[in-house]
DNA sequence: ATGATAATGAAATACATTTTCAATAAGGAA
DNA sequence: TTCCTTATTGAAAATGTATTTCATTATCAT
């Protein structure tokens, strides 16, 4: 099954009806290789589907963002954008040159983590690591 | 030395002129055990100096980031908070509960950045770990 | 096919950040 | 010290980003 279809699925189990703007937004989102601002949705949307709302890019982001399935990019010069979210222990990387996104599915941070509980007192809740550099045609 | 001093010294170095408003903010983030906004910034600098504006705010927060002394700090809400950087191998830690920043020294990044360097082809330049949890005392 | 209501787009609003510019103050030169 | 140049400042305006409101539209269970 393609992964928008898969992406649909889960937002009509979650209760939401599948529509013409949220079937673009997802369509985009799953087939982008570069990091997407709320603007550049809905320009890219705007082609297909010419009536879409900025409001209603903002309100598909946030339902995906719930469903885990995009998540916010940081980057130096803000955290407008959106990517789909890396799974499991996969990290983000992202070309400083050329923007695209590259998955890595590398080990987790478990052991890092777990000598961070026991030798400050804190317990790590969660963590998120991003990382920038090259892609392999930009270097 | 105290911290104030060293980052106004390399104010000083950098060809900026030490003035009142830039020490004020600084001396609040060099103590400062949280995350503040620039709203946050603004509110307390008036405290001691109550012409302070919000635009000198934001302009002595990109000084600082361009020194490398404060960096942004990214959480789920947003974007909008800095915080005193992390030196080195240490990785910021923020309390989810009271908010309170922790710095660990624990590199180990080496090993994975090198694995994807080799594995990926892409060539890592950057990269940011933030870590969120419970502090000794919210636990 | 119908109807209840979730979803939509446009406008208004709220919030965050940057630009512009005249007045002020820092700090080197006299 | 006093003077002078000019970086810095604060206020207002402008820009950019995100959310709320609300009447209209479209989905989908019946």
């Amino acid at each position: 099954m393609p992964e928008s279809e898969q992406w649909l699925e889960l937002l009509e189990e979650k209760g939401c009806r599948i529509t013409e703007p949220r079937r673009t937004i997802v369509d985009l989102m799953v087939h982008s290789d570069n990091a997407l601002s709320p603007i550049d949705l809905f320009d890219k949307a705007r082609a297909s589907f010419p009536k879409m709302g900025l409001v209603t890019v903002y309100r598909t982001l946030e339902i995906l963002n719930q469903l885990g399935l995009v998540e916010r990019v940081h980057q130096k010069g803000g955290c407008h954008m959106y990517l789909r979210a890396a799974n499991g222990h996969e990290h983000i990387m992202l070309c400083t040159r050329c923007g695209q996104a590259a998955y890595f599915h590398g080990d987790d941070l478990g052991a890092l983590i777990h000598k961070i509980n026991s030798e400050s007192g804190f317990l790590i809740q969660e963590h998120w690591l991003q990382l920038h550099g090259l892609c392999k045609n930009c270097q």
